[in-house]
RNA sequence: GCCGGCAUAGCUCAGCUGGUAGAGCAACUGAUUUGUAAUCAGUGGGUCGGGGGUUCGAGUCCCUCUGCCGGCACCA
């Protein structure tokens, strides 16, 4: 028998007989070796231990206390039991996929009875009991034919349908785990029993489509995660409730920022501690506008649909829009119009008042645009996907050539914003020339390399996202990494030569001819709305104190303090602070409970003592410690803390 | 929009197999003048999301609409 060489991670050689399987290199090194293996690397692909080497190669053996790949194929066996479980359980149920996701995995099933949260308990009890038998994982290479009629014969049309989207000349795995089989790619752990029985939970049923498509089938899918130990599982879920206690529904609620109703679904009602934060946000974003050379605009909220049409809007958007039909006078034909979805074709008409010559190039113009998008009711969630919302909405009127020092300009203009909001963690994603699209692959070739040069000039990466530009243009787009790690797509820059083109922008250049411009749409914060969410959901509600809705209260302690609290908070109030007073008869502690429930940044509270020395003593919130300051030197000090970063010195 | 779940006082939630609504906090009134995360006592407050049905009787069972929640699809 030939002979191969496999390479160890020390470095040694060793030959062994060509299809050897890394059970037995692990075997032939320890038995602990062999008992502790659960896959291998095998020149840097993840390798089951089953599966032959013919070739010289580099293996590594994995174990179970590497970070390697032990937990992907945890979970990913998990998905497998738990597909076996629920199919021991109802022989009727239908098996789909089951990938390894973030902190877990999910498996889609076809039932006719919804799963109900007891059945989730059965189905964990009948999982543990499949962990217990450590029942071997077996594996074997099917012809094509033979899978299909033996799917087809136990009724298991999606597996069918799974072999025939897979390239004919690629071999079909099948994997037992015990008795049951499903199709799979792999690689597997050796047993069923490598599983940690007691670091796995299954989360929550929902639907989803059949191959992710809408008109297919709505599936059943259960969502699990699972751990090393029940030590990680267990921070895992005082995680989720730690992000539960963020959300900005609840929090909003609580800090008394909005509030929503039945009669406008997915349009906020802004409370006066919310507008605050909301203005305060518009105020910094309109400097920073100015200051980066753009001028602001205000567009028409309502627009006849003659308008939308020759955007392209009434084609591509229709289902989206808020359509209003005016019946002015009983006209023999309704006058149809729609609520702006986008500000874009408004900023045209704009741009095409009087002539515009190359030497206007760039023309940027910025609009706080309040759109209206009929959001499928399903999408709606807070105030972080509405259907009411205002954009930080720009358009900037450019030559082909002013693409890439514009986008430069954007960058900078974009990640000053986010480090002044506190977000310094944050990606770029370039996306590509879909199939379906207009203009020549010369320009798309110009346009892409325009935009990534662009990032690249200003020091950063980013992720290419092939094919999922418009139709029209290349985009970037700019995605926050909140605290507890969820990505939130707020900025994006487009390239666009399509709208100018259909609403006839034009300008003229040096040669004294007319020339098109392109438009380059962009946003930093995306909407307002979302981009409130996502601060509140950052910052627990402990918002930044030039942000924070209610910045200083006042809080007496005796009654026979009421008047020096009023001097304070009227002093602060002057310069500039947020300030009221809390003058009830309560107990400081009452007070100091409430407002820091209320996420109120700083207390001051005073009594005899701070009226007679004219101090306060600061309480802050989140801190223990209290100090105490003289009326002039903390005065100074919040009307700095309040000033926005924009603004301050140096 | 699709699948599933939920909807009871301002908020958080009880209300068993149908017998005409309850707690805590909040609010209001009074007492208390208080030293850093809830002082005490009393009072008021709900056509149980809307509509329809079954029943002698519906918060509870059925149908339907609306909204919300978890996903999917869509997306700023």
């Amino acid at each position: 028998m030939a002979q191969i060489s496999l390479t160890f991670p020390d470095g040694n050689a060793r030959a062994f007989d060509a299809g050897v399987t890394p059970a037995e290199v692990a075997a032939s090194i320890s038995k602990s070796l062999e008992k502790k293996a659960i896959s291998a690397q095998v020149d840097g692909a993840h390798w089951d231990l089953q599966w032959p080497i013919d070739r010289d190669a580099a293996i590594a053996i994995n174990t179970m206390n590497e970070d390697g790949p032990a937990l992907e194929l945890v979970r990913h066996d998990l998905a497998h039991i738990m597909a076996r479980a629920v199919q021991e359980i109802w022989p009727d149920v239908k098996v789909t996929i089951g990938p390894v996701i973030d902190n877990g995995w999910y498996y889609d099933f076809d039932r006719a009875e919804p799963f109900t949260p007891e059945d989730l308990g059965l189905i964990e009890k009948r999982m543990r009991e499949i962990i217990a038998a450590r029942d071997p994982v077996r594996t074997e290479v099917w012809e094509r034919d033979r899978a299909i009629a033996h799917y087809e014969a136990s009724g298991e049309p999606y597996k069918v349908e799974l072999i025939e989207a897979i390239p004919g000349d690629e071999p079909l795995r099948m994997y037992w785990h015990g008795e049951w089989q499903d199709l799979c790619r792999g690689p597997h752990l050796q047993h069923t029993g490598q599983v940690p029985a007691d670091a796995f939970k299954l989360m929550s049923v929902a639907g989803a489509y059949w191959r992710g498509d809408s008109s297919r089938a709505m599936l059943q899918r259960i969502y699990g995660v699972a751990f090393k130990s029940k030590d990680a599982l267990k921070a895992h879920l005082t995680m989720l409730e730690e992000a539960a206690k963020r959300d900005h529904r609840k929090l909003g609620r609580e800090m008394n920022l909005y509030h929503m109703q039945e009669e406008a679904p997915g349009q906020v009602f802004w409370h006066p501690s919310g507008w605050t934060i909301y203005t305060t946000l518009q105020d910094y974003i309109r400097r920073r506008q100015r200051a980066g050379g753009y001028q602001e605009v205000n567009t028409p909220q309502v627009v006849d649909r003659k308008l939308w049409e020759a955007s392209g809007h009434w084609d591509k958007y229709q289902e989206n829009m808020f359509i209003v039909e005016v019946d002015e006078d009983h006209a023999r034909e309704k006058a149809i119009n729609a609520l702006k979805p986008m500000n874009c074709p408004c900023h045209v008409q704009i741009f095409n008042q009087g002539l515009k010559s190359y030497r206007d190039l760039p023309f940027r113009m910025a609009e706080f645009g309040s759109c209206a998008r009929y959001e499928p009711s399903g999408a709606l969630h807070g105030i972080m996907r509405v259907r009411g919302f205002t954009q930080d909405d720009g358009h900037i009127f450019c030559s082909e050539d002013q693409i890439e020092s514009e986008t430069a300009t954007f960058i900078a203009f974009l990640s000053r914003i986010y480090a002044d909001l506190g977000f310094h963690d944050w990606t770029i994603k370039l996306s590509t020339r879909p199939e379906k699209r207009i203009g020549s692959d010369e320009s798309w070739d110009r346009v892409e390399k325009a935009l990534g040069d662009a990032c690249r000039a200003a020091g950063y990466e980013f992720e290419v996202l092939e094919g999922e530009g418009a139709f029209y243009g290349p985009k970037l787009e700019f995605t926050l990494t909140d605290a507890i790690g969820r990505d939130w797509q707020c900025g994006t820059l487009q390239v666009d030569p399509n709208l100018p083109e259909r609403l006839q922008a034009t300008f003229i250049g040096a040669d004294g001819a007319k020339h098109r411009p392109v438009m380059l749409h962009r946003a930093v914060l995306g909407s307002f709305e979302r981009f409130i969410g996502i601060l509140i959901e950052e910052h627990a509600g402990k918002l930044p104190f030039w942000l924070a809705p209610r910045q200083v209260v006042v809080a007496s302690i005796t009654s026979e303090a009421d008047e020096y609290c009023r001097e304070v908070a009227e002093k602060l109030t002057a310069a500039g602070v947020r300030a009221e007073t809390d003058l009830r008869n309560e107990k400081i502690n009452y007070k100091v409970r409430e407002h820091s429930v209320g996420k109120v940044p700083v207390i001051l509270a005073i009594g005899h003592r701070e009226v007679e020395e004219r101090t306060v003593t600061v309480r802050r919130l989140g801190e223990k410690q209290t100090s105490v300051a003289a009326l002039d030197e903390i005065c100074g000090e919040l009307e700095t803390e309040a000033t926005p970063p924009d603004l301050r010195a140096g």
